[in-house]
RNA sequence: GCUCAAGUGGCGGAAUUGGUAGACGCGCUGGAUUCAAAAUCCAGUUCUUUCGGGAGUGUGGGUUCGAUUCCCACCUUGAGUACCA
């Protein structure tokens, strides 16, 4: 208690932090104003899922940068919408509801309460009048009503945008679909309008859902029968569920899928247009994953049957010795011949019985087997015999490839296994060891009309042929597949569907939202369906009126909903509209206040979501721009991935097999395990409080503790992920009442760049802290009276703020936040040297701190005598003639002769040009031999000086 | 394997278009203050040195009057992705 009656008063930030937010909260400072003629500014951070851990040191950090973005953007005199929400629909509350049995909608309640306190207290300028949660009905009331748009839309390829499907049917009316381009399933029939006509409404229905851009299907699925559930890929190891070890099976099942795959062009094009980072476009155009090449056709031998193939280079067609289909391929079976007919039974039986993720992490080993029969060529008609291989993927492309072993390593390894022939059409290139994959530098041979052509020349040649010939097609292939929207589990959104005669029916949309039914229990029901299943069907209420209305239904009883509920990315998809008008009940957002706001403008978040949410919300709003919905077809103009903070865990030393604890300095030679030790039981010099460590661990509260000689006990320290499980996580909140919030929020900006993972380590902060401290002094003395005067600013102080405001309205522009946080300590240090207490410089310093330490900065500025808040003011411009910074000589060589540059401020006269040669005469006579005799001035800043 | 990003003091990290490398902070050292501690303030802190200087931004080359910055090759680390025909 000795620092409250030192003679050094420290600056009491918690009941100034309090009262600020307070004030903010009432006065609704930073709610944003409806659309109006002042410019927009839209400032999102993507919206937390609110887990029961809260939140730690590392998820504030993007919330903070986007903050201080759009504190200036206000100070620049923008209108800024920055919201903040939860997407609060997700695994977590549903798993802790299966153990407990509370409905999760009450824990993601007090867990958004829990939340909501701690982003309060680091002082955000959220504008929470539009908060949104994607689990509140009258959210996703929105997220089901977009779902029905997507069922009731196709794709066109010919204006290449989504249209309703009643401009479909009007079609299939007019024109049956033969010279229809659209997106559909690979499967659908052709017919003409009178065989239109002439289908009954099922058939109909059945033809339309190959159009949907949202439809159902059988895939593939990986089910754990225990958990009930699907399971992603990296949830598998070795075959059994990551948690709890069950076993899985791959199961097929009918499912909701999303026909992202119509936007693939577009989603690939439209990474042009906006201002992300190169490496998160390139994430998504892997992700994406265009390949331009060509289909071509294998007439079989003595065969109606046809092998289609898809190739990036049908400029080696002559270079084909055989041809290769997936173990899945629907033409297998078909074109085995009865001798081979056993081994290909058993080859397909082998991979099967492999997961996927066996087969591709065992790339090496190669396999494969003849299925007796042929293709023709389709230029030469030689004979190829036609393979099976487990190196094909049934998913990708027609899941059957053309063999050319001379310019494919894969097919290459495969032909040398099984003693196939390798022709080489590659002029003056041995092929015998490995394949020639280059797409340049080489002449072909041996290929008919393509000998002595390039690559490039060949591609064009070929397709040519390929066409005329009718054996082949130019085409372009896409690596995207359709998104899964199905999810058998309870927390998410209900589909606005149900089932008449196993056909899906949308429930009209005046009957949204569809809540989610009570059910006695979180888990599937024993036959296998999802949670819902265990809800009686009247318990859906509007459901049940929807089915009613229905008039071409006769027996409603029987006619049952969908049971899954929709993936967490749905309601993230599009989230970004509705805080732009969260209280219309008409619509998900007025059209005026969507073509006010358009678009994000800056959007802060993880990089982990480059191929998720950041794809589905691309592909969401172009869709709903084709519909005319929104007046954008990009989401996010600017896109900034924040870097992690990782922790910095601490270990102890224990001697294998005993209980004996060696401090780190004591370990010499024994073998030791480490054992993690809670971080907050480590002060800043790496000691551990070994009582503390005794009470936490009972079971070792009788081992022996070996220190060093000064009696202490140092950990091990490691950096790692922040994580519960590895006792290294730092709680904002305990910074908040150590150091203050806006220690906190500088802090977190000086630990490094932005986009960049960096550990944390808490004995830093002492530096901001003390920083704001200094600041304090500089306006109020030790009696707590106000220092500063309106006495004129001295020029060297002017000096230094000019510099200073230059400085960081560059940084904020460039997302450099670390470095303006140096450039206010030297500000304020030089501030304290020169004992400036002029206004004239105090009051802009303040507006220039506050998007970073908003209390603080609020505090003074109203103990300056002002009554509005700091962050109504406009930033302060800089005076470009006080910034003339130190001259500069340097030799520069000019047809053979040495002529010098000088970079001097523009405002100089001659006497101090020259008082700057002569400064630099030195340098000159070293690198010349003399001084210069003559002084030449050039337009702009650069003076040349000749000898 | 492929793609991308990054290697600078004891540590986190600065350095504008190629122009005084190590800003700013932590830590450390010394001093002031204090009965003492905490806190605060001042000075120092890349390495090396015979105190003139010399070396130095992962390694080796190159371009340039001049390179942390640009080019080539290599090494290391991190992230993403994976039989995509």
């Amino acid at each position: 208690m000795w620092g409250v009656n030192s003679s050094f008063m420290r600056y009491d930030f918690k009941a100034i932090e309090a009262k600020w937010q307070g004030y903010w909260a009432q006065a609704q400072t930073y709610k944003a104003e409806g659309p109006s003629d002042k410019p927009k500014y839209y400032v999102l951070d993507m919206f937390p899922y609110p887990s029961g851990a809260g939140l730690h040191v590392g998820h504030p950090l993007g919330y903070i940068a986007s903050d201080i973005y759009a504190r200036y953007k206000r100070l620049c005199g923008y209108n800024v919408l920055h919201p903040q929400g939860y997407d609060s629909f997700g695994l977590p509350a549903e798993q802790y509801a299966i153990e407990t049995g509370q409905h999760p909608a009450t824990t993601t309640e007090q867990n958004i309460q829990r939340y909501r306190e701690q982003l309060d207290r680091l002082g955000f300028s959220f504008d929470w009048s539009c908060e949104v949660r994607t689990s509140d009905p009258d959210y996703f009331r929105w997220t089901q009503w977009i779902f029905l748009k997507l069922y009731d839309a196709w794709y066109d390829k010919t204006s290449d945008k989504a249209r309703p499907v009643s401009e479909l049917l009007e079609i299939f009316l007019k024109e049956g679909n033969s010279n229809l381009l659209a997106s559909c399933d690979e499967n659908t029939p052709v017919f003409s309008a009178q065989e239109w006509q002439a289908m009954d409404k099922d058939q109909q229905a059945d033809i339309l859902l190959k159009y949907r851009l949202t439809y159902l299907a059988e895939t593939e699925v990986n089910w754990c029968p225990y958990l009930g559930t699907v399971l992603a890929n990296d949830e598998i190891v070795n075959g059994l569920s990551e948690r709890g070890g069950h076993p899985v099976v791959r199961k097929k099942m009918t499912q909701w899928i999303m026909r992202i795959s119509a936007y693939a062009p577009r989603l690939l094009a439209g990474l042009d247009d906006i201002d992300w980072t190169f490496a998160l476009k390139e994430s998504q155009r892997n992700w994406i994953g265009k390949s331009v090449g060509a289909l071509v056709h294998f007439e079989v031998k003595d065969s109606v049957h046809k092998v289609s193939v898809f190739t990036t280079r049908p400029d080696t067609i002559f270079g084909v010795s055989f041809v290769t289909l997936a173990p899945e391929h629907a033409l297998v079976l078909e074109l085995t011949t009865a001798e081979q007919r056993n081994a290909v039974l058993d080859y397909i039986q082998t991979t099967a019985r492999r997961s996927e993720r066996d087969r591709m992490a065992d790339v090496k080993s190669i396999s494969g087997v003849f299925t007796g029969s042929y293709v023709l060529h389709p230029f030469t008609k030689k004979p190829l015999p036609i393979w099976i291989g487990d190196y094909v993927l049934a998913g990708y492309g027609t899941g059957a490839v053309m063999a050319v072993p001379c310019g494919d390593q894969r097919d290459h390894d495969f032909a040398k296994f099984f003693e196939l022939p390798i022709p080489n059409i590659f002029k003056g290139i041995d092929v015998e060891q490995e394949a020639f994959v280059e797409k340049a530098g080489f002449q072909i041979q041996n290929s008919d009309f393509l000998n002595d052509l390039d690559y490039a020349s060949a591609m064009k040649v070929v397709i040519e042929h390929l066409e005329s010939a009718e054996v082949g097609q130019g085409q372009t292939n896409f690596r995207l597949r359709d998104a899964v929207f199905s999810r058998q589990r309870y927390w998410g959104e209900p589909f606005p569907i149900y089932y008449v005669n196993g056909r899906p029916e949308p429930i009209d949309p005046k009957y949204l939202p569809i809540k989610l039914p009570q059910v006695d229990q979180y888990l599937p029901t024993e036959d296998g369906a999802p949670p819902l299943g265990r809800a009686t069907q009247w318990a859906w209420d509007t459901a049940k009126k929807s089915v009613v209305d229905n008039s071409h239904i006769d027996h409603i009883t029987v006619f049952p909903l969908e049971l899954n509920t929709m993936p967490g990315w749905a309601g993230s998809a599009w989230y970004f509209f509705r805080y732009m008008d969260v209280q219309n009940d008409k619509e998900f957002a007025s059209p005026a206040a969507m073509a006010y706001w358009k678009q994000v403008d800056l959007y802060i978040g993880g990089s982990e979501h480059a191929t998720g949410h950041l794809l589905y919300s691309r592909f969401w709003t172009k869709f709903l721009y084709d519909l005319g919905i929104v007046p954008v077809d990009e989401p996010f103009k600017k896109l900034i991935n924040q870097g992690m903070i990782l922790g910095t865990s601490a270990f102890v030393h224990r001697v294998e097999g005993t209980a004996t604890f060696l401090s780190k300095d004591q370990v010499k030679g024994e073998k030791t395990q480490l054992i993690h030790v809670d971080v907050n039981m480590v002060d800043a010099s790496n000691q551990l409080n070994i009582e503390q460590f005794k009470n936490w661990r009972k079971d070792f509260s009788d081992a022996t503790f070996v220190t060093n000689a000064q009696g202490q006990f140092v950990v091990e320290r490691e950096v790692e992920k922040m994580s519960k499980s590895k006792y290294n996580v730092v709680n904002p909140d305990e910074i908040c009442d150590q150091y203050g919030a806006d220690s906190l929020r500088m802090y977190e900006m000086f630990l490094g760049p932005l986009e960049q993972a960096k550990p944390w380590n808490t004995a830093g902060i002492s530096g901001v802290y003390n920083f704001l401290n200094k600041l304090w002094r500089l306006y109020i003395d030790d009696e707590n009276n106000l220092k500063v005067t309106d006495a004129k600013a001295s020029a060297a102080s002017l000096k230094t703020l000019h510099k200073s405001i230059k400085k960081v309205k560059e940084d904020i522009e460039g997302f450099s936040f670390n470095t303006s946080v140096s450039t206010f300590m030297i500000a304020v240090n030089e501030f304290s040297a020169q004992s400036c207490n002029s206004k004239e410089v105090l009051e802009p310093l303040l507006i220039l701190i506050s998007p970073y330490a908003p209390h603080i900065s609020e505090e003074l500025w109203h103990r300056l005598g002002h009554n509005s808040s700091v962050t109504a003011q406009l930033f302060p411009k800089f005076d470009e003639g006080l910034l003339v910074e130190q001259t500069k000589v340097y030799p520069v060589s000019f047809n053979g002769k040495m002529r010098f540059t000088l970079e001097l401020p523009l405002d100089l006269d001659a006497t101090a040009i020259e008082q700057a040669v002569l400064k630099y005469d030195k340098t000159v006579a070293q690198l010349a031999g003399s001084v210069p005799k003559k002084v030449i001035i050039v337009p702009g800043k650069i003076i040349n000086i000749v000898q």
